[in-house]
RNA sequence: GGGCCCGUAGCUCAGUUGGUUAGAGCGCACGGCUGAUAACCGUGAGGUCGUUGGUUCGAAUCCAACCGGGCCCA
């Protein structure tokens, strides 16, 4: 018997089965790289309407990870597509560069005696040189993602120009009166002169002074009837009330009054009673009606335990707790975060009695001039000889210490720098954007709305070095700020040209207008002070509307879109909010985008200590960043993404799946021409109309899900599709591709479609699998290939006439259902032993009338071709029932089919059709 | 403790205005093929829809509480 293999057109391509994503992927990185990518797209889409998707700035500190990575290849995924659907889509990533951890990182590298002698100029140019090392690293392992932009000229906030646009906001801002000095409680290291930031906190155990004080009431109680009413307050912190203004009572715990032996009565929480009782050693003490929630106490007035004629209130809130203590906080706002949270809910003056050096001015009545440390056993001492306090234990507890100096810190009011969310209105101007800006998904704008709604004043100063400073200047005559349009312009100016750091290295009167004066008394430039606070980061990249949005020729504000993760509602969709709404009356985002965070593959959050920690790095290294891209693309951003070893493996079979199509269909095509080997619509058979509609559908579908940003619904599209594509038309058609004649219009006709699949596949999937895709594309027919790489083609287009597709559409949902009752069968005789190939049966298919009036207008050639089987009989009947028997004829040996062999006799051995291949070949 | 969310098969996701035996793909098991072969095709097993209670003739779907998880606050 003859070899007919030779004869027949069996797949071909170099392209490879297995990917090594691994070990190739850095090859297309330099392809891109040297056909430069980025600028040939968006030269491409020069005068095209633009997508800007703003790039978010990550901290310039350590590696990426899974976080980062997910972030800029879902930005890269929508960058990608929009540039492929005609969009002009410039993509401009962005660091941050300042701020207290790179700060703090670098002072620790320098240790601190090195500290003690440097200068706040070389400190800054540490921190930069360490900011550009890791803005490096990050640019590397970003674009080993695949993640195309303007790598060579990303936006940095360490920039000048960058540098400068903070001043231009705070100057609109100021100048509108939103900005204002005010003070609010830091940690504070009296030893070292110096605000703490919490990572400089050490927290570690210290023992204190724990006392039970009696504040009396002036207002008249319930319980006046038993004696002097007082309300207990608990404190380990005794040098705190000379700064008390408040004592703060949970809303609804019940109080009572707590006569004591000596006749007095104490106010607390009723629940906390037998506790206070057992620690200042109470005997005979009882427990009085009435029974009263805080709330009913709110407003009462008692006398300041400290000063003399001062009074305090009372006052409720929800951080009081009733586990220790006695229910009745002492408050003094200047002292404490949550006391400060609360005294500007309540407007409770904030006194501050305690100096930079940590000892006590006029504010601490007796004990001034005493550190805070060295008073609090006067305090104790004075408290006992007044008879108002109570009891006093020692107590061990974590306590805040300075990182540097070990000592423990406290927390003091000092002067800082707000944006007042209502002076001028911002709360309600940043609402009204927020209710005009698209927030996806929606629940996110509840979010933002709640957060911008309750947020106190925004404390933008920061006692630190490494950033951008709070542009203004001090009178050192007079005290008084001066900040003018002029001296503004002249800050901007210097920014622009040199840089932040000639706030620290330059003298005002160097770079200050001759006229400049002090307002209020005249001073000239020589006076001016320059501010020593720097912005907050969140402020710095907050004004990226401004200093890259608005400075760079390619990009405008607003965006059309930012994408971040969910906690930068807090962050920077925040900061960048009320910069642009401050400045500008509008948000700086048409939309917004926001994701979950990672978590490991049980939904809890990745650490190192528990050891679930998934690096972008090790994946790249192990399966490639396309696995990666495809993971980002197939979760749902809506909630938290999980990610683990078996997510990742699943991720790489479904990889595999589509290399393996991709695969098939180059390996079907190396014989054809699209130039002249096309076959048109009407000349097509049926089934490749109808697998050209099931493409379109696809790719409608498809679209949509991306412009409805549902990535992961797009790609659980493409993937059903590919199954369905691989057990249908792929199976059927190999019949046809291999065995018919190499230019038959049947072979053509199929190997168009299979052209049309490729090159619309190859175009959706490129803006996830970028590199395999770009890896396909240099495998296709030329004549597919419009560009040199796939990132630069166009969205893919199929178009089929309306009427027939849906004609199409119909009736082969008949066909289809018939197919799977077939293959269903086909499955008990496999059982059964009775057929092997599914081309060894014979298919007897009864039917109602319905389908069988769909599928009796298809030849039971094409229906034996369709279900892969030698012969199909169909009958009317009542129900659907099929029959599987023995295929008459015998195995063609080239096809393979059952068929009735000999008919042509100068090939004797094999079927009519191959027979007639074979003569066509001159064989 | 507060705000915004999430919880459907081992994994990723569907489940339309509450309505018959809750679906798909992947994985898994078994089988077929050996001309997509570390591939391809088929069949099958897998779910008290986080838990409990309620509303309803009927709940994965509505309500409440609870449990677990995430982000941001405190």
């Amino acid at each position: 018997m003859a070899d007919y293999k030779e004869s027949m057109n069996l797949p071909k391509t170099e392209f490879p089965m297995r990917a090594n994503l691994a070990q190739r992927e850095p090859a297309w990185l330099q392809r891109w790289d040297e056909i430069d990518i980025y600028r040939r797209a968006l030269e491409k889409r020069a005068g095209a309407p633009a997508f800007i998707l703003h790039d978010g700035p990550p901290y310039a500190n350590g590696h990426i990870h899974m976080g980062t990575a997910y972030n800029k290849v879902l930005k890269d995924i929508i960058v990608k597509y929009k540039t492929m659907r005609g969009y002009y889509s410039p993509y401009v990533p962005g660091w941050d560069c300042h701020g207290q951890p790179i700060e703090h990182q670098v002072e620790k590298n320098l240790g601190p005696e090195k500290m003690k002698t440097i200068s706040q100029a070389h400190l800054r140019a540490d921190c930069r040189k360490y900011a550009l090392k890791f803005v490096g690293v990050q640019r590397d392992e970003f674009k080993r993602l695949g993640v195309i932009g303007d790598w060579d000229d990303p936006y940095l906030t360490l920039n000048h120009a960058y540098e400068a646009g903070n001043v231009r906001i705070f100057k609109k801002m100021y100048q509108d009166g939103a900005i204002f000095k005010g003070a609010k409680p830091i940690h504070w290291c009296v030893r070292c002169h110096t605000a703490l930031a919490e990572a400089e906190i050490e927290y570690g155990d210290e023992t204190s002074t724990s006392i039970y004080v009696a504040f009396r009431f002036t207002d008249s109680t319930a319980w006046d009837e038993y004696g002097p009413v007082s309300v207990l307050i608990w404190t380990t912190t005794p040098w705190t009330l000379p700064a008390n203004v408040a004592v703060t009572l949970a809303d609804d715990a019940d109080y009572v009054g707590v006569r004591l032996s000596d006749g007095r009565v104490m106010v607390m929480a009723e629940e906390l009673v037998e506790q206070v009782a057992g620690i200042a050693g109470w005997e005979g003490h009882e427990v009085l009606g009435p029974r009263i929630k805080g709330s009913a106490l709110s407003g009462l007035k008692y006398a300041q335990p400290i000063h003399d004629d001062v009074s305090g209130v009372v006052i409720t809130g929800s951080h009081v707790e009733l586990t220790t203590g006695t229910g009745a906080v002492h408050t003094a706002p200047g002292h404490g975060d949550e006391d400060y949270q609360v005294g500007l809910k309540f407007g409770l003056p904030m006194p501050m009695p305690v100096l930079d050096d940590g000892t006590f001015d006029e504010g601490g009545g007796p004990f001034v001039g005493l550190s805070v440390k060295a008073a609090n056993p006067e305090i104790v001492k004075w408290l006992e000889e007044r008879g108002t306090l109570i009891a006093a234990t020692e107590i061990n507890h974590s306590y805040p210490h300075c990182w540097r100096c070990k000592q423990p810190v406290i927390f003091r009011a000092t002067e800082q720098w707000f944006v007042s969310m209502e002076r001028t209105g911002l709360r309600d101007a940043a609402m009204r954007a927020i209710s005009e800006v698209e927030w996806i998904p929606g629940w996110s704008v509840n979010r933002i709305s709640a957060m911008v709604g309750d947020r106190p004043d925004w404390c933008i100063s920061r006692q630190r070095a490494w950033g951008v400073p709070i542009p203004v200047f001090t009178c050192s005559k007079c005290g008084e700020t001066v900040a003018t349009d002029a001296t503004f312009d002249a800050v901007i100016n210097l920014f622009e040209i040199e840089g932040a750091d000639a706030w620290f290295t330059r003298e005002p009167h160097e770079y200050l207008p001759e006229e400049t004066v002090c307002g209020r008394c005249g001073a000239g430039p020589e006076s001016l002070k320059p501010e020593n606070d720097i912005v907050d980061v969140w402020w710095e990249s907050g004004v990226s509307h401004t200093s890259v949005l608005e400075a760079r020729d390619e990009l405008h504000r607003p965006a059309e879109l930012y994408l971040e993760g969910s906690d930068q509602h807090r962050g920077w969709f925040q900061s960048s909010l009320l910069t642009s709404v401050g400045a500008y009356g509008h948000a700086p985002y048409e939309r917004v985008l926001t994701h979950g965070f990672i978590v490991d593959g049980d939904g809890r959050k990745m650490s190192k200590s528990v050891g679930n920690v998934v690096s972008p790095l090790d994946v790249i290294k192990t399966s490639g960043a396309d696995i990666i891209r495809l993971w980002v693309a197939s979760a749902d951003y809506g909630q938290d993404v999980s990610v683990s070893s078996e997510i990742l493996d699943r991720t790489s079979e479904a990889y595999r799946r589509v290399r393996n199509t991709f695969r098939f269909l180059l390996s079907n095509l190396f014989d054809f021409d699209p130039a002249t080997d096309t076959v048109e619509w009407t000349d097509m058979p049926e089934l490749d109309r109808f697998a050209l509609v099931q493409l379109s559908d696809a790719l409608d579908a498809v679209t949509t899900h991306f412009d409805e940003w549902h990535f992961y619904a797009a790609m659980r599209t493409i993937s059903d599709y590919l199954g369905e594509l691989s057990s249908v038309y792929l199976d059927v058609l190999k019949d046809r591709l291999y065995a018919d004649a190499p230019k038959s219009v049947s072979r053509r006709g199929a190997q168009t479609v299979l052209a049309a699949i490729l090159g619309t596949l190859v175009r959706m999937l490129a803006p996830v699998l970028s590199f395999t895709c770009d890896e396909v594309w240099g495998f296709m027919p030329v004549a597919l290939r419009d560009e040199q790489s796939v990132l630069l083609a166009d969205w893919p287009t199929v178009d089929v006439p309306a009427q027939e597709g849906d004609a199409l559409r119909v009736s082969y949902t008949e066909v289809l259902l018939a197919r799977e009752a077939v293959t269903k069968a086909l499955e008990d005789a496999r059982n059964a032993k009775e057929i092997g190939k599914s081309q060894e049966a014979r298919v007897v298919l009864k039917m109602p009338a319905a389908a069988y009036e769909i599928l009796i207008h298809r030849s039971a050639r094409d229906l034996a071709e369709l279900f892969i089987v030698s012969e199909v009989e169909l009958i009317r009947s009542d129900t659907l029932e099929v029959s599987i028997l023995p295929a008459a004829g015998d195995k063609c040996p080239r096809c393979w089919n059952f068929r009735p062999l000999g008919i042509d006799g100068n090939h004797p051995d094999v079927c009519e059709r191959c027979a007639s291949v074979l003569t066509e070949l001159g064989a």
